[in-house]
DNA sequence: CCTTACATGTAACAAGTTACATGATTAG
DNA sequence: CTAATCATGTAACTTGTTACATGTAAGG
């Protein structure tokens, strides 16, 4: 039931497609929640027959119409309301520690690879984190309270992607002289 | 597709009912991969089915029968093929990182009091995960492979915890004086 | 008296994935 | 010649959730 506010969310900053939104939810917000276009499209059409988004179409030529989606007073009343209910923790679905559970079954050389993997993954999102983080939010205490709740996310980000270097080194040392 | 193979994992340490491993995978596997007691059972049904866990039913007098699974030769291969491959990481949906992302619509009381609950879960899951790692994992240097690769998963989750702490303590600090 | 443990399941639904479809334009 | 960008969608499938069902016995 989440995706459907995430799009409020991100429609609440600032109008849209659902092209647009695809964009966004597979770079940008994929940290914050990820979803393929299908997903996108579907829930935009729900959310506007539902009278929670309003729709514009800007026909075009040779290619289908545009929809720049907006969000109505009464999607914003919808938003306020489910961030006001406390959300259930996700639940822990990770098929490396599947994988590790399974312990001696696993093959020494691909587990190794796949945490190198993960590594160079993750050594490349924080890149790019820190990035954003230098460009748009050098000085925290100067912020908006929207601001800083943005960087907050982006702050999860970091510190969650430290700990998986951290746990990293801590893996790659204890499987040296296993 | 990894819920199958969590089963066959587990049922590889150890044969067991599917309510048995309902306990497991709320508890001590819950950390690593939770799922319900009716996606536990139907997925058992089905990997009995094609012939990757045989199963044992022991009649009990005035209750459904017990079944007991274990793994057969071919679901020992099934599980061995997918611990090779490599695994796509399981994207992020986090809707508190939603919350913040929707920045100024967000109630600070609201918003506080989900950060405090989180806190508290975290430092209990911390404790508990602290506990297992005194008892059974206190010299990681002399464990088997199999166990140091359990321990692993272990480290994972209080490496993570320990990053949701932290990152707490950053967010509290921040809306302090927002 | 009410809840929890025991032990399994059916049914219906929501959420997420994968494959396929269209069709022009631009970049390598 | 091939792939990517633009822009939307249908259809079929898998995975995960929620509600409901059965029926005894023990513990607070």
């Amino acid at each position: 039931m989440a995706l459907r506010y995430a799009l409020l969310a991100a429609l609440h900053e600032e109008p849209a497609t659902g092209y647009d939104l695809n964009q966004r939810f597979g770079r940008r917000q994929g940290f914050v929640w990820s979803a393929s276009h299908q997903q996108i499209y579907r829930e935009l059409g729900r959310l506007h027959e539902e009278g929670l988004l309003s729709m514009e179409a800007e026909p075009q030529a040779e290619r289908p119409d545009r929809k720049r989606y907006a969000v109505t007073p009464a999607g914003e009343a919808a938003l306020r309301d489910w961030l006001a209910t406390p959300q259930p923790r996700p639940a822990t679905r990770d098929p490396l520690l599947v994988k590790l559970f399974a312990g001696d079954l696993v093959d020494d050389e691909a587990l190794r690879g796949e945490l190198a993997t993960l590594r160079r993954a993750w050594e490349e999102r924080l890149a790019a984190y820190r990035e954003v983080e230098a460009t748009w939010f050098s000085d925290p205490e100067t912020l908006s309270r929207h601001y800083r709740l943005q960087y907050l996310a982006l702050r999860r980000g970091i510190t969650a992607g430290q700990a998986w270097l951290h746990w990293l080194d801590e893996a790659e040392a204890l499987l040296q002289d296993a």
